[in-house]
This record gives C-alpha cells, structure tokens and sequence, in this order.
DNA sequence: AGAGTGATGTCAGTTGCTGACATTAATTAC
DNA sequence: GTAATTAATGTCAGCAACTGACATCACTCT
C-alpha cells in the first residue's frame, strides 16, 4: 500500500481521453484533467510533458513493433522487410479499432495533435530507415524505404480509419503496396 | 506615406531570423522581436499566428510550385507529374542555398519547429494528391503518389542541407528518383 | 530508530496568446 | 471641404501552458 491511490498516470490518461472526447481538445485544460483524475496540476506535467504527449505516450512501443519486424524478417530487399513490419502493425491495430477510431477523432480534430502524430510518424520512418540500415542496406536505399514504409502505412491507415465496409487494414495495405509498385514503376 | 513605417512583417521577419539564430528559437521572447521591429507584442500576433508561424509563412507559394507543375505536366504517369515537381522546386532553392541553410539550422534544433515543418509537409504531400486527382489519377494511386513525391522531397532536401561538396539539389533529386525505382520494385 | 526515497502538493513566476477597446493618418463619401 | 470610414497599430487586462524551488509524508532500508 502506499501514500497515494496507485495507477496515477493511467487515471489522467482516462480523464484527459474522456474530456477530449466530451469537449475538445482546447476546451479542456490541465487543471481540470487533473483534477477529475483526482491529483494536481503540477503532477500532471511530472507524468507527460505536455497537455498532447499523453495521447502518443504510448509511441515507443509502436515504432518497436515495426523496428522488431524487419530486424526479424528473413534476408531479401529493403521493401520486404518493411512489409513485414506494417503487417505487424495492422495485427496490433485490428482488434483495437474502437479506441483507435476514438482516439483519432480527437487528434484529426486539432492542429498541434497532427502536428505531433507527424512527428511521431517520421520518427517511425527515421526508425525504420535506421533497422534497413542495421542489415547493411545502403544510403540513399534505406531512407526512402524507410519513408515509403511510412507513406504506405499512412495512407492505408486514413483509409482503415474510413472505412465503413469493415475492410482489414490487412487487405489495405496488401493492395496499397500493389499499388505503390505500380505508381514508383512510373 | 503612411502613419507607421512600411513593412512591418518584413521587419517582423528579419528581427526573429536574426534573434532565432543569435540565441535560439525559445531563449527569445515574442516581446524582444517586436521590440526590435519597433513594434508591440500585440502587432506580431497581428501579422502571425504564433511564433513559429513566421518560419513557414511562404509556404504557400511553395506549395503552389509543385502544385502548378504538376497540373502544367504534359500527359503520362502520375510520378513524372510529381518528378516536374520536384525539379522546380530545387530550381528554385538551388539559389537561395544559405538562406534554406540558415532556416533549416533553426528549424532541426527545436521540435516544436519541426512538428510546424512536418505539418506544412504533409500539406504538401495531399495537395499534391489533389493536383493528381484533378488529372484524373485514382486513389489510392494519387496519394501514394503524393505521399512518394514527398519522400523523395524530404530525403533528398535533408542529403542538399548536409552537402559539402556543392552538388546540386536537382542531381541528388535524380538519383533518388532512380533508386526509388528500385527499392519500390521490391 | 533514524536516514533516505519517491510520488505528490504548494506556490510563485514567465510567456504565449486572445479579446476588447482606443488612437490616428489616410482615404473615401457626400 | 468636411464628415465618416478604414486600416494598422497601441494599450490593457487576463487566461492557460509550463517551470523551478521547496515542502510533505508514507514507505523502506540500514
């Protein structure tokens, strides 16, 4: 037992999710959040840098799903084993599609959230480039591998977010890279 | 005549520039630029939104090169549309060489600014979708197109900043464009 | 028992940013 | 030719994000 109720940066992650949802995102302020989260302001800003940071804390994990899968991928050309890591990434995403979608709405409806989900997402093809490069895959190659990797991933990913069909973000990303090598053939 | 001195946002401008580049983006106040535009606090954010935005205010004429290239692109695929693109876009940054260098040095040490950067990119990237699909093109042919037009962009304006060896933004374009080819070939 | 640790609280302060209203040269209307 | 309007700026008050310095106190280690 300690001095205070456990799990104080899931209960604030809780709060802000619910009052980004009922309000917006800049109609919510950092006192309120932690309040309803029943801590302080100033511990709120212990636990993320930020008033975005708690929508993307979880990012690391992310990036090392990808970074996993083409470290893992057998031997062959840069584009394979980053096609094994979007594959990875659309399994994780699948059964959570609830709270993706949810979570989504808010940052597509807020300027700085996009902001910071690009950074995160180049973060990502910079990670990706670094993993090609890892199995010896030269410059420029492993750069706009690593970045094709992530124009793939976004474009299936928005069309996986809007899709009422019920279409596997699986089967998006088979056919956006289908797609891709007809478009880069020119 | 007029009742203040002409050119306030230009005076904006340089005074940031020059402060941003003296001290660091977020060791200067929006006061002291004002201040030494002979201008208030108030004025600035008459003239830009916020305090980044002045880094990236003409960037809608640099979108509309790209834009206009491609809609002025004789007929044939989508990626030689988008590499018209490209190469008026280096035509046009290949002389200003130390001023992308100066801006892109303030830019890469704050990640508040890259955020900004990213997010005028991928501004980039769907507007250049949009030109596609207005020639006709289908998605998700035209944003991965788009979105491919961009990583080319990017990775090969990071290899121009890092240069030494003064070769020309248009060359390192073509050699991304060929290595593309192969990478996306799979 | 005493010392130390770690998560939180308290408080005061800076700065980005906004709204409401005032000012005044230049312009336009009559 | 005077009055009304406009446009760019100034003044002022205030909110909210974020930070640094220091206090608290259950728990743990020695």
């Amino acid at each position: 037992m300690s001095r205070w109720e456990p799990g104080a940066q899931e209960r604030l992650s809780r709060a802000a999710m619910e009052l980004y949802a009922e309000r917006g995102f800049d109609e919510v302020t950092v006192a309120e959040i932690a309040a309803r989260a029943g801590l302080t302001e100033r511990t709120f800003f212990r636990h993320f840098g930020d008033k975005a940071e708690m929508l993307f804390a979880n990012g690391g994990n992310f990036v090392a799903m990808f970074v996993d899968a083409i470290a893992a991928a057998p031997p062959g050309p840069p584009l394979e084993a980053v096609t094994a890591g979007l594959y990875a990434a659309a399994a994780d995403f699948e059964p959570r599609r609830p709270f993706v979608l949810e979570r989504q709405k808010i940052i597509n409806s807020h300027t700085d959230l996009m902001e910071r989900e690009l950074l995160k997402l180049s973060a990502l093809a910079e990670a990706m480039s670094v993993a090609l490069r890892d199995r010896g895959v030269a410059e420029p190659a492993a750069s706009l591998a690593g970045w094709t990797g992530l124009t793939v991933f976004h474009t299936s990913f928005a069309r996986w977010v809007a899709a009422t069909d019920g279409r596997t973000f699986e089967s998006i990303i088979t056919e956006s890279l289908a797609e891709l090598k007809v478009v880069a053939a020119g």
